[in-house]
DNA sequence: CGACTGCTTGAGAGTACTCAAGTACTGTGG
DNA sequence: CCACAGTACTTGAGTACTCTCAAGCAGTCG
């Protein structure tokens, strides 16, 4: 990991609400830029909480383990995305970069010191919050009630959706699809390629696809 | 559903940090009390987000269906939980009283007139849905990763140790547990009857129960 | 080109599901 | 107080889906 910035510092000026900046900007003025390589750990499990993060490019996996070596993906952040939020003081998962990521951390315990810009980044550091409590409740959901296709389904959709266009590079191998879903390495490749026959996505290599069915993977992924 | 207090006033007092009142006493102070019997919806999936409940006695479940009739138990509140919390303008799960329940309800809009007992509550607003969020994500390990026995002693632990005593009542059904753990019922029954032969735990009827060997129990869990 | 890693495919096994029957608990009416 | 109905729970037998183990294939890097 490096460090490309120095450290912050206080930035306590009065913004008029519509000149508020964006998240983005906030993270980039109060917070400190970082690199990872691929498979390089950002912050580890038991580690503090005490940094949150934003992903400037590339894209990150968090992950948990039993003590018996299964392995939980509990989730993907890409461009945009703020990760690193919990309200416990330690870390329940690690997150590592999947391919060369940049990142912008800010430090929490800081924020009180930024006055405004401080503030406006806690209530956006809320509401991520809340939408990513919305979004894993949607992932339990199909932990605990969807078939292998439709969780494979529904995850090709997600992505799609997520990192949009109209072909869709794969940051992550089948090991943390399988281990996102709940699913093995093996029931993952036979489902993409039951998909892929039965003519609902296409793939290009094995790390690029596109959806060539929206309806009939729609009707999958189902809600 | 009926009311059994009137509208809230406004309560703009100063509070020394170190006299602020409880969540109990926020909710109780800035809040309408309700009362539900067994069964009943206290919010619908689709409703508006607009109000934030605190349980304060009896027990409530929140749950999701599919389309096709699958349905998802997202979780379970007892008495001094917070529920209702999403950033979302409208409900994605709906929640009901497992038994006769009584609960205090804030309109969250409200808050800004409520000064500093108001900008107290969104603290511990925001500090609940953090811990819940991480509740979840322990609820994701366990479903994309446990087996059947596994998930059903989790979910006795869990509850043990949440309601306390030497004997737990469960005020849920078989269905419920099932639609919590993403098992069918019958599962669920199957793996209950096991570590009671295990002599893991003993049942008195079907809905009240002890821990007999809390370290046999434990080892299930692992973590 | 060869070795390595990541992915796919196949065969067989095991876990949880489905369908079906039987038992226990609860409340109602005689 | 007992009989009955209704619901909730348990148990059994057979099936299906996903997992495990094993081998083969593809893409990548030195």
């Amino acid at each position: 990991m490096t460090l490309t910035a120095a450290q912050p510092s206080p930035v306590a000026r009065l913004y008029p609400a519509e000149l508020m900046p964006s998240v983005g900007e906030l993270f980039e003025r109060a917070g400190v830029a970082m690199t990872f390589c691929a498979d390089e750990e950002i912050y580890a499990q038991g580690e503090a909480t005490d940094l949150v993060y934003r992903v400037t490019s590339g894209s990150v996996r968090a992950a948990r383990l039993l003590s018996d070596g299964r392995r939980q993906v509990a989730g993907f952040y890409y461009q945009g995305d703020l990760f690193g939020l919990e309200t416990a003081p330690i870390h329940r998962a690690c997150t590592e970069a999947l391919c060369d990521t940049r990142v912008f951390a800010v430090r929490r315990s800081a924020l009180r010191h930024y006055g405004e810009l401080g503030e406006h980044l806690e209530r956006m550091l809320w509401r991520a919050t809340g939408e990513e409590l919305s979004q894993v409740r949607d992932h339990m959901l199909l932990l605990a009630r969807k078939n292998a296709v439709e969780r494979v389904a529904g995850f090709l959709d997600d992505i799609a959706q997520r990192l949009g266009g109209d072909w869709v590079d794969l940051p992550m191998t089948r090991q943390d699809i399988a281990d996102y879903l709940g699913l093995t390495i093996e029931t993952v490749s036979r489902m993409l390629t039951q998909l892929q026959v039965e003519g609902v996505v296409q793939f290009q290599g094995c790390r690029r696809f596109r959806i060539r069915a929206p309806a009939r993977l729609a009707s999958l992924v189902a809600a």
